[in-house]
DNA sequence: TATAGTACTTTGCATTGCATAGTACCTTTT
DNA sequence: AAAAGGTACTATGCAATGCAAAGTACTATA
């Protein structure tokens, strides 16, 4: 069992709201939200990247454009459609109730874990 | 794109550690478990659990006991190895590191909201 | 013109949760 | 005693998604 496969694991699923959050501040383009996401420590590759775009753009989320660059080839800039807003003001209910459900399961093994050991002491007494 | 899936996906890749979670508070069994994830508004199926369970014990982190039932089938009662603890506490680190990593995404994302506020403002003025 | 840098596209693979079907064991009911 | 019901566990095809890698395309520089 390897611990960069789980980091990968808990990546997955919540790369989506990730980029919808980013592109939330304004129009971005990839090399940026790699950036941003790196600055973040979220390692996220462009085979990664790049069809999560395509996927959330076909879904309606995200329209872009194209844009001239200076400094090398056009750019795809992205930014929310109105379904995308909404859609991210739900990822971010429900990021915060898994949160609050792991929590809530490791607050458990805590406390089972207070009691098991109160029980141990009342044996020994 | 549907919410639900994001859901699934969002789950996908913490369930190890939330099982690992709750196994450590003491010896207990599949049933249990599911009880102990719904409880915390986690809902995962038996199709998820089993093999997750036989892949956790086949990686060493897990062994299990047979334990007559007064009240059914036998059960099979899993328990933490020393490796299985090991891997729990890396486990909790990376989902720390992942929240607070998501975090500065969303913080960010509301700084930046900020910037590009106050500078439509000084525009208009 | 060739090379380097940048941006985007594609695809096979690995991993894992879901849905579903099935097996097995024990208890209760008929 | 046999059948039905309840509980626990097993297996598997499928969908979804991140990774790794290969490739295309555009622009700037040597």
């Amino acid at each position: 069992m390897d611990l960069e496969n789980a980091k990968v694991q808990m990546r997955k699923g919540i790369l989506e709201f990730c980029i919808l959050q980013i592109i939330s501040r304004g129009e971005v383009y990839a090399s940026d939200m790699l950036e941003e996401l790196t600055s973040a420590k979220i390692m996220v590759v462009e085979g990664t990247l790049y069809p999560l775009l395509t996927r959330l753009k076909n879904s309606g989320l995200l329209d872009y454009k194209w844009v001239e660059s200076s400094s090398g080839p056009p750019r795809k800039y992205y930014v929310l459609t109105d379904n995308g807003k909404t859609f991210l003001e739900q990822l971010e209910t429900t990021w915060k109730e898994l949160q609050e459900s792991v929590a809530q399961i490791i607050l458990d093994s805590y406390h089972k874990k207070q009691e098991a050991s109160n029980t141990e002491t009342e044996e020994q007494a």
